[in-house]
DNA sequence: CAAATAAATGTTATATTATAACGTTAAAGA
DNA sequence: TCTTTAACGTTATAATATAACATTTATTTG
């Protein structure tokens, strides 16, 4: 479990902080990519993308497997989503205007993923590429495992 | 480019060290999964299950997919072979014996994959998850970049 | 050793995840 | 307003992976 105490507040909050990312960037923050930006923090759960979809035809879209994934692509793009690889899940990004040293724990038991960030880590990882004299464009930190909740 | 000067002689050492580690556990190492392995070894480029596929095609099996993702899931769960999640493809183990602390950095421009293992790296990673009093039971670090000798 | 059991593989079918390609609509810029 | 571009609709299909059940091969046990 989280530390949210009320989810729709923090719905609202990640809403509000999407709308003013992409007015910043001059970036089109439509109704289908503000719709499917809901769906994916409806929950602190990652969510798939055909899940999405199923949300969607629920609603008045006519939706369609590309439908989500421009969406998605157009959400990640903009560091509003991030993707888990390892489970083809999307989960909204607490704190979208980070880039790095951010990182998921993902609870095997209740599923939560918490995004965290920790200045520590990514220092540590970025020594660890010096030595190996690799200049790092994209990484992939995923930790799964129990969450103090669920212990 | 890896420093493996003659890559028959890395991938023979990584048959025998799978030989030994099988022998030691009593792991039936048998013919498809030995031939599965070679085929993952072939390179220092993760290798898809479905190009392994076809490469078993084309020697005498019979393969079909989960001919093929059985014998991965052996590997993996041998520790023998690492899953990259982030691309869908399959990385041979260079040191198969040590579990922990490793993760791969993949050249973008080459495709190489370079098994790494660090303890700060791990250490400074326990550390974050003691600070979220998270347990960690998998954790999937994977860095995409570019390589030394491709900048 | 033979029978029983368990493990591995064969086989068919299908689930899940994602993208290509092209047409249409809506928005932004000139 | 016209042109151009970006977003979305739609059809089809590619890429990745697993379920379920049959058969074969290896191991264990009586």
């Amino acid at each position: 479990m989280l530390d949210c105490q009320d989810h729709e507040v923090c719905i609202e909050r990640a809403m509000r902080e999407a709308e003013s990312i992409c007015q910043e960037k001059g970036l089109r923050f439509t109704e289908l990519r503000r719709e499917v930006l809901k769906l994916v923090w409806a929950s602190h759960v990652p969510v798939k993308a055909y899940d999405i979809l199923e949300n969607l035809k629920g609603k008045e879209w006519s939706a369609k497997p590309p439908t989500v994934y421009r969406a998605l692509d157009f959400l990640l793009e903009t560091g509003l989503v991030h993707k888990l690889d390892s489970i083809n899940a999307y989960i909204g990004r607490s704190h979208p205007r980070d880039h790095n040293g951010c990182y998921f724990l993902i609870c095997t038991d209740c599923n939560e993923a918490k995004e965290c960030c920790s200045s520590e880590l990514s220092d540590a990882i970025e020594l660890a590429w010096n030595k190996n004299s690799f200049r790092p464009k994209k990484i992939t930190l995923e930790v799964f495992g129990q969450c103090s909740a669920c212990r």
